[in-house]
DNA sequence: GGTTGCTAATTAGCTATGCTAAGTGTATGG
DNA sequence: CCATACACTTAGCATAGCTAATTAGCAACC
């Protein structure tokens, strides 16, 4: 919880971190549809719904309806949309890059091992 | 986000997460302030104030006005303020060993070493 | 070919958790 | 003794999740 908190304070402007996490997704994962998004993020479909709504109000993602499906609705990302995934990347890069510049070359290994460890730990259910 | 949903729902019943972090300090530090309890749970007062009312109204600690200076109140785990903490304990220490059991022992250690990087980078500022 | 059931998404409403701003009561220093 | 500072609370807002119920579309089965 309050490493959860330290991180959210530098939250960068105009986007929410749900909304960042969910558009970083789309920027990965190019045309996926509600459901599908809704699982990646863990999410229950409302809560997808809700964040979609305002990515495509904000013109960074657009929903379509499926030719096939018509219950489906596809989403994707916008230009502007990768251009903000870019920028906070490069941002927090920045800011990553300069708390980890403290540590020993062997400390930041560590890190990126653990995150690694991590990333695996948590896809496996349950 | 998606690391901090999959972990929430892990948690425990009857106590929500920000409760139990808050509840877990208490029980560490025996009897402090409602600000030092803020200071320590990283949030402003008022945030510390409900949560501590949940606490208090569920019987896991209790709030008493100071003596010397009766605007300050101590707050203080109750007995079953700490068996709650322990027992939720013991759950987590059961899941955790189930899925750490799965990893070599190494990639015990670097999560270990990395989890007091972590804790030391988010206690400096900023 | 119509009912029946499943699926995708949405709507409605609830809870939890944080925040800021303003209010209340208590200490304290000039 | 009064003004200021301090600890906490109250009030109200925003984000972000959830479940339950609804709507709409697809499929499948007599």
């Amino acid at each position: 919880m309050r490493l959860s908190r330290r991180l959210r304070q530098h939250a960068p402007h105009g986007i929410t971190p749900s909304q960042l996490s969910a558009l970083s997704t789309l920027v990965a994962g190019g045309r996926i549809t509600l459901s599908q998004l809704a699982v990646a993020e863990r999410v229950q479909p409302p809560s997808i719904t809700r964040v979609v709504d305002v990515l495509v109000t904000d013109g960074y993602a657009t929903r379509t309806q499926s030719e096939e499906d018509r219950r489906v609705a596809w989403v994707e990302p916008t230009t502007a949309g990768r251009a903000l995934v870019e920028t906070v990347r490069r941002q927090r890069d920045a800011y990553l890059a300069q708390r980890l510049r403290t540590l020993p070359a062997d400390d930041v290994a560590t890190l990126a091992r653990a995150a690694e460890l991590l990333e695996q730990l948590t896809e496996d259910l349950p």
